[in-house]
RNA sequence: GCGGGCGUAGCUCAGCUGGUUAGAGCGCCAGAUUGUGGAUCUGGAGGUCGGGGGUUCAAGACCCCUCGCUCGCCCCA
């Protein structure tokens, strides 16, 4: 609690930077609504079991990224570090498979224990969309679809590349797990410390490794796409047809992969080159296994997450806080009259500064910080005669205005 | 968890090989201007030099420890 400061790696979020995280979770709000998404909040903790169970025991992110803690009456609970875990715990829990097909959008607060730095935050902030029931690769094609228009909306699109894989279905996995395995262990003398880890828990993340000795290994590896049952390919080629038919620029990564054993089919991930070593701005891909695992129906699901700070640093203009216009009392006999009027402007639905303090010059002043767009000045010589003194603040033209036309003569400063 | 860089005013930074009361720009407050903002001028406030210990006649500067920030590794949004 060192002199106050925040908790490492956790942030204030005020001025601009509010500005672009909520231009980030509006736009996507938005635009998630028009592909019928319904936007859902589940609990920023869930019991640990949640996650433990959903992103299996030898994460990362389980093994040593996780805020747990023992609440008072010693229950385990975990700050949620992503929110498919919670969204799967919600539609069991609320019985909610028999309204299948289910689409939600969230936006909230994630929680990972890792060492910061650029747009890398132990509390940071998603914004993703889940789509349950629907086993189809029409929904790998429209959740994706949905996730580049919010891209495009927020105008980033143009900097990202979408990367997808197809890790196919649960046999065909099992089946290239097998070769992959073989083929690795032969070459295991090479493998870099951490692939030899991963060998045992998930060799599938071999396949991303960025030791350079692995990449030579992983070069010679049998290829995932010759163990691709009919079915597999089926439906990868649905995908990928779907996204051409949308226009939706992509590059097949056979390199990227989920490790875990409920993910198959789609794994994509949006990219970019411009956030320092943090190169995913949104990624996802298909859990059909997901729920079952935890214990609900056999339901499948495809989804995906996407960083807010990493989308709100990849907007190229800050979005601006809104112009008000100011009410400026000249003179303490006008402030209540001022106050009354700011009052019925801000009912008539415009935004409204009220000049609090000083004389009429420090009043200026003020409206002018605050960036109003216009400086309504009321004082005596205008309340006697019942008109108010409009100045343009942008432009310095001034005009007297009748009270009752104020609201009309306003109408532009809107 | 592991490396590199950096901590001086609200912000961005200067402070030479250790040497007197620690500076600048921007911002902030006040005045020039008691009915007119932006521009200009004048003045003012604001600093445990991140913290602790050490070396020295003398430390913002050198050494050790520590905390924090930052960038990277791992991994991820």
């Amino acid at each position: 609690m060192a002199n106050l400061q925040p908790v490492r790696g956790t942030h204030d979020l005020v001025g601009e930077e509010m500005r672009r995280h909520r231009q980030v979770v509006e736009t996507a709000r938005a635009t998630a609504g028009l592909y019928g998404f319904q936007e859902i909040a589940t609990p920023i903790f869930e019991f640990t079991e949640v996650f433990k169970r959903t992103l299996g025991d030898t994460s990362d992110i389980v093994t040593k990224e996780m805020y747990s803690f023992a609440d008072n009456s010693g229950e385990n609970i975990t700050l949620r570090p992503e929110n498919t875990a919670g969204v799967a715990r919600a539609v069991i829990s609320g019985g909610l498979a028999q309204h299948a097909p289910l689409k939600f959008f969230y936006a909230g607060p994630m929680f990972r224990y890792e060492r910061p730095q650029k747009g890398r935050y132990r509390q940071f902030h998603q914004i993703g969309v889940e789509l349950i029931g629907v086993a189809e690769p029409l929904a790998d094609i429209e959740t994706i679809a949905a996730g580049a228009r919010i891209l495009d909306a927020l105008g980033v699109l143009g900097r990202t590349t979408l990367e997808i894989n197809t890790l196919g279905d649960g046999d065909s996995r099992a089946a290239y797990r097998a070769v992959l395995v073989d083929y690795l262990r032969g070459n295991q003398a090479g493998l870099s410390e951490d692939s030899r880890k991963r060998l045992d828990r998930n060799p599938l993340r071999v396949l991303d490794s960025k030791d350079e000795g692995d990449r030579t290994i992983v070069a010679g590896a049998p290829l995932f796409t010759d163990h691709l049952n009919q079915g597999s390919q089926d439906f990868f080629a649905a995908v990928c047809d779907g996204l051409s038919l949308l226009g939706i620029a992509y590059v097949r990564n056979p390199r990227l992969v989920r490790g875990l054993d409920y993910y198959c089919h789609t794994a994509f991930e949006f990219t970019t080159g411009d956030l320092g070593a943090q190169s995913a701005v949104m990624a996802g891909g298909r859990y059909d296994g997901l729920i079952a695992q935890m214990g609900g129906p056999e339901i499948p699901g495809v989804g995906w997450a996407a960083g807010i700070e990493r989308l709100g640093m990849l907007l190229t203009e800050a979005p601006q806080a809104l112009r008000p216009v100011a009410v400026v009392p000249v003179g303490v006999a006008a402030e209540q009259p001022a106050l009354s009027l700011a009052e019925d402007l801000r009912r008539a639905g415009l935004a409204v500064e009220l000049g609090y303090r000083g004389n009429l010059s420090k009043r200026m002043k003020a409206a002018n910080k605050a960036k109003a767009r216009a400086a309504i000045l009321i004082g005596e010589d205008e309340l006697k005669r019942a008109v108010a003194t409009v100045r343009d603040l942008d432009t310095g033209e001034q005009a007297e205005v009748p009270l009752t036309a104020l609201h009309d003569h306003l109408a532009r400063f809107r």
